[in-house]
DNA sequence: ATCACTCTATACAGATTAGTATAATGGTGC
DNA sequence: GCACCATTATACTAATCTGTATAGAGTGAT
């Protein structure tokens, strides 16, 4: 078991929130990673390629583990809206916070035909489609207009805290998603 | 009057926001504002005094604009306060709405030290006093909370309209901040 | 021991980058 | 005409970038 894809693939993520991904070439990854570009292209054809599959791993890895959270920790489904943003909070205030991959990416790629700003899109567009799905479980009304707001508040609340670490703007997201969704609850 | 360096701070941050701040080479900016380096480089020192040069251009006509707008406008302060996403609105609808430039700059500058990053980071903290300074004028109590969570979703409705044009993504921000200011306002 | 396989080391190509040096051009004021 | 000025044109340096070519080192299986 190698593993060294794995490790290519973490050390490039770290770099790309640490340092922008454009302005971290491929010889900084595998120096990082303690490899060689050979290695680096066997694994992934291109650094676009790179760039996606950081992507898709990142994205993954939130979905995953705020669905578990989310599964493990309530019962009924007006539950899980509600503590939603609880979840999120401890993501983001978690020391191994890398911020949100598809955010910056789509600001560093924003011409829409490039693939990872569609990919970047595409994320975006899922986890809205994931709070709209918690919303209409919980028997929102309006179901379509409040995971808007909440995503909303989601990318802002995270743009906020990648533009001055530890400004509390969650703990502000948080209230602001309760005061929306019971809002939207009793109507 | 020569007409030159404004002609080049425009092309740089039309640039700038449809390709990308690194992705936009010097010769590039040079070629379609029809000049040379020669020049460029005679009025910006470097491409970083070029990009903070933008930003601030940037910046300031936006704080401009939105000011006249609600100074103009409006007559009572509470009624700023209301008509703020209003104006956002026609801002981010308006044909010639080329993104927040203090956002994107901040993802492709994360490093803290970095002189972009920092002025992102500077202009993004003075729009949230901006908004604090309209919530105290019309005598919202937490002034402070309000206008953090408005300027969450502001930047959260920015993003969503650069990740997908045409999103409709500020039509559910600007209700979402109607539910948070009559919130706040009825404390 | 030899084959197969992964990985390393290193050097390279070709393109692009920011920034500079130098000479020529064009217009304005006198 | 002549001097002054901003601008252009062009060529260059030196660094950096992605991606590749080539040869060697290590390891495990049979």
């Amino acid at each position: 078991m190698t593993g060294l894809r794995e490790k290519i693939l973490t050390t490039a993520s770290n770099l790309f929130q640490t340092q922008g991904i454009n302005s971290t070439g491929v010889d900084t990854i595998v120096a990082v990673a303690g490899t060689t570009k050979m290695t680096l292209y066997k694994y992934f054809g291109s650094k676009e390629v790179l760039i996606l599959e950081v992507l898709k791993q990142g994205h993954q890895d939130f979905q995953n583990w705020l669905n578990d959270k989310l599964s493990n920790n309530t019962k009924q489904p007006s539950e899980k809206l509600q503590k939603l943003f609880d979840y999120i909070e401890e993501w983001v205030t978690s020391p191994d916070f890398h911020g949100v991959g598809f955010i910056k990416a789509s600001a560093e790629f924003p011409q829409e035909d490039n693939p990872v700003h569609q990919l970047s899109s595409q994320q975006s567009q899922q986890f809205k489609q994931y709070i709209h799905h918690l919303a209409t479980e919980a028997n929102i009304k309006d179901a379509e207009g409040l995971s808007l707001q909440l995503s909303l508040i989601f990318e802002g609340a995270v743009q906020a805290e990648q533009m001055k670490r530890g400004s509390g703007a969650i703990k502000y997201a948080k209230t602001a998603a309760k005061i929306l969704i019971d809002g939207a609850s009793t109507q």
